[in-house]
RNA sequence: GUCGCAGUAGCCCAGUUGGAUAGAGCAACGGUCUUCUAAACCGUAGGUCGAGCGUUCGAGUCGCUCCUGCGACACCA
């Protein structure tokens, strides 16, 4: 039900079409506190058609308007504000929920279209930090909300699994490396290693050749160096896989840089074929300027590849299996103006996923304002940060729930839970300076903060004994859960909005406040007392632990049902 | 230097396509658990929305200029 509409309807047809419907459906508006009313037009721009100021045009609607639908329809100034039926629309929406529970707010916008998504891309043996969270939080967020509006996401983990630093990791494992230590705790011993090539080579210049021979051999297929290369990437994806399982996180497809390899001659010879690629200082470009870019770099001095020529063929590669609607790339923002660049040269070679690319920007993460490097040893652990954050859900369960059942299970729901959530409640595009403490709180707006209204939800409707389903009537006028009212109401917008901005926090901030406005009615209400209103109220509490477990999900964090 | 992003309360952030007195959370102070889980609720205090012009009936929101911070600017990804 469109209230909007009703309301629109009803102005047009006071102003006797001298200001089309549309238009007037366009400046209706949410008023920001509820006593001016659920829903507002203000009058200002009839004041031009009609001569007459808005604070008369205002007091005209009032007056002809077929408030049938309303409970009064007032004129405050120049705004004319609308206060709906209560009792009528928390049936209307109470009834909607409970019939189409976690379907609530789904679309068929997309068609079942599919959309591929560039997202984590981890480099092997490296750990993942505090900046791959970002990536996989906000891919597998973007991914649940498509599929709500009805595309077909394909997670793709587009894998750092090849390139020079592999011929680093070979000559560093063959001169300090353990097979024992390796096999013990892959991650961390090959970093180790990574770390003390970059040290070494700053007094020995030679062990940079032999890196070089070294990945120049594993492109060449010497057994040795592919043994170990295979190795590498096989323990680091053992270990990644313990973190994505920990996140619920999966994936369609792991095809990383290695995949494409063999493919990237083709593409140099595409480009060659077009006539798009020109020298430059020795380098083979794209030139990009009828863009307004600077030129794409597609080979090096020496011939070597980039990764521009491997991201080109994956969007091929892509487009050929897939025929994608759309193609997101969750990176960091830093690399903005490297999308453009890549955007502008798929599109100057006619592929189909140009039009459909759109890098997803997030912002950085910093540590004490500095950035995040594997090199020197500057890294915030994911790992580390999952489970310092369960040790302290587990230490509040074991202090506030003693008797919980499953405790390990819900601490890890719940300090998983606080990070994801953390990660995803502010736009993606902000920079965040690192800090565990405040990642650490589980009061106020946070993960935890959510999960618990819907655990006192949960914990109500355990505890009612009527049967609530039966009731054919769910009109409440109370006022705190009128706000709730109008919140779940609202949901089915939340989840068009955050499709459209490719926005996780949207969905976020909206079950902050449906959580806020549920434990306010919560604290002010006693639900389970036998009156008239009680199977009303036991729907509207079902209905607000539908919807912000749907929510939660939405953002891949669990709702456990105790905490 | 050029381009991009950002600047809202002590801190961290909301603020839909311009609309009514700029809102939360944290931190501070005070109150509420024999009653559906106090990870909660209620209250107090806290603001020249970076600065200045402009467009508009109306600007945190749009335009221009400037200031500050971060990022990017070909042989890393």
């Amino acid at each position: 039900m469109d209230y909007k509409q009703i309301v629109a309807d009803a102005v047009s047809s006071v102003v006797d079409g001298k200001v089309s419907t549309n238009d007037i459906y366009a400046k209706i508006e949410k008023p920001k506190t509820s006593a001016n009313g659920d829903i507002s037009f203000p009058a200002f721009i009839l004041s031009k058609e009609l001569h007459k100021s808005p604070q008369v045009i205002a007091q005209e609607i009032v007056d002809n308007i077929n408030g049938e639908s309303f409970e009064k329809v007032v004129a405050a100034g120049p705004y004319v504000n609308f206060f709906l039926d209560k009792g009528k629309v928390s049936h209307q929406v109470i009834e909607t929920v409970l019939t189409e529970e976690e379907h609530f707010g789904d679309n068929h916008q997309g068609e079942d279209r599919v959309v591929t998504i560039d997202m984590s891309s981890p480099n092997i043996a490296k750990p993942m930090s505090m900046g791959h969270l970002r990536s996989t939080v906000i891919g597998n967020s973007i991914a649940k909300i498509l599929t709500k509006n009805g595309y077909k996401p394909i997670k793709d983990n587009h894998l750092g699994d090849w390139g020079t630093q592999f011929g680093k990791l070979i000559t560093a494992y063959l001169k300090w490396g353990s097979e024992e230590d390796v096999k013990r705790d892959p991650i961390h011993y090959l970093v180790q290693y990574y770390i003390r090539f970059h040290k070494e080579d700053e007094i020995h210049p030679e062990y940079d050749e032999e890196a070089r021979e070294w990945f120049k051999k594993l492109e060449d297929g010497d057994p040795e160096a592919v043994h170990l290369w295979k190795w590498f990437r096989e323990v680091s994806l053992e270990a990644f896989n313990q973190t994505y399982k920990k996140l619920g996180v999966e994936f369609d497809t792991y095809n990383g840089e290695s995949f494409y390899n063999e493919k990237l001659q083709d593409v140099v010879d595409t480009l060659k074929k077009d006539e798009l690629l020109e020298k430059s200082q020795g380098a083979s470009v794209v030139d990009l300027s009828d863009e307004n870019l600077n030129p794409a770099l597609i080979l090096k001095t020496d011939g070597a590849s980039l990764y521009v020529t491997r991201d080109i063929a994956t969007a091929i590669y892509r487009d050929e299996t897939y025929h994608p609607v759309m193609n997101l790339y969750v990176v960091g923002s830093e690399q903005t103006y490297y999308f453009k660049q890549l955007k502008a040269v798929l599109k100057k070679m006619g592929l189909d996923s140009a039009a459909g690319l759109h890098h997803i920007p997030f912002g950085l993460i910093t540590v004490n304002g500095k950035k995040l490097s594997t090199r020197h040893g500057n890294i915030v652990l994911l790992n580390e940060v999952l489970d310092e954050s369960v040790k302290m859900a587990k230490q509040q369960i074991v202090e506030k729930n003693p008797d919980l059942k499953d405790k390990d299970r819900v601490a890890e729901e719940v300090g998983v839970g606080a990070i994801v959530f953390g990660d995803l409640k502010n736009s993606r595009i902000d920079s965040i300076d690192f800090n565990l403490q405040e990642q650490l709180k589980f009061e106020g707006e946070t993960g935890p903060y959510v999960q618990y209204a819907h655990a006192r939800a949960q914990s109500i409707l355990r505890k009612a004994k009527s049967d609530y389903i039966n009731s054919d009537n769910y009109a409440l006028t109370n006022e705190d859960a009128w706000e709730v009212i109008k919140l779940i109401q609202a949901f089915p917008e939340i989840v068009k909005r955050a499709n459209a901005e490719f926005e996780p926090s949207v969905v976020a901030k909206y079950s902050l406040k449906l959580a806020k406005a549920f434990n306010k009615y919560y604290a002010h209400t006693k639900i389970l007392v036998e009156d008239d209103e009680l199977n009303a109220r036991l729907a509207l509490v079902k209905s607000v632990s539908i919807i912000l477990k749907e929510s939660l999900r939405l953002l891949g964090v669990k709702a456990p049902n105790e905490m």
